[in-house]
DNA sequence: ATAATATATGTAGATAATCTATTTATATTT
DNA sequence: AAATATAAATAGATTATCTACATATATTAT
């Protein structure tokens, strides 16, 4: 990551699983897409990426088809399935009480916007 | 946590800086200030928190003094330094550069609030 | 034509943040 | 007197991401 690891850590799913929500996608792809839509701000790699997706699409969160590009290239595609569609919302769900949680405490415990 | 593990992590020490800004702490009274203050949505674990004073005393961000209190306990004290005061500075820049990307992620891509 | 780079998927092992579980000790409540 | 709350601390486990490497094909530069 452009950031320190533990700034980032825990989010990468939820940010994988929304970008399936729009279209299918393959892995490449997804890095790819991560970083032009964060600003240049998350450079996810392969590394950490493959993995994922493995496991997500072996706990059935997303399911795989391949692909054959006009360039020849081999791709593989994910697609979001209903359940990696209900994980997606619980995800975010926990993301804005997380962010709210710790605005809170940033702006010294009251209730209002920091950032 | 309260939390997924994975969603918190890398802010602790950011929450630990921010409260120690405001006054001096021990650390049973950081973990009780970070329950109370996030809406008990962060219940820190000790195991978690002393190695992390332990760290940032090591690195200069906070010094230590020990005090009794009225109730007879003997209490840890961490000050925030200069040093760590600009650590505090730099981590919530990035924790706002954070919080930003993951927004125009989960919103499509375009500047805008989310949550 | 050949070399270098970009695209594409993948794995192994390292690093780091937090957790669980335990230890020690004193104060307060039952 | 026993149980619980406060207070500090450490060891070892778990987990997310990273670095580094491996493989293969397509495109660009020399």
């Amino acid at each position: 990551m452009t950031y320190e690891k533990n700034v980032v850590s825990g989010n990468t799913t939820m940010l994988i699983l929304k970008l399936l929500e729009g279209q299918d996608m393959y892995g490449y792809q997804i890095i790819d897409e991560i970083l032009k839509k964060s600003g240049n701000t998350f450079n996810l790699k392969t590394g950490t990426l493959y993995p994922i997706m493995h496991g997500l699409e072996k706990d059935g969160m997303v399911t795989s088809y391949d692909e054959t590009a006009e360039s020849g290239r081999a791709r593989k595609y994910y697609r979001l399935t209903n359940k990696g569609k209900a994980l997606l919302l619980k995800k975010e769900s926990e993301w804005k009480l997380y962010v709210n949680a710790v605005n809170r405490l940033m702006s010294g415990g009251e209730v209002n916007a920091f950032g």
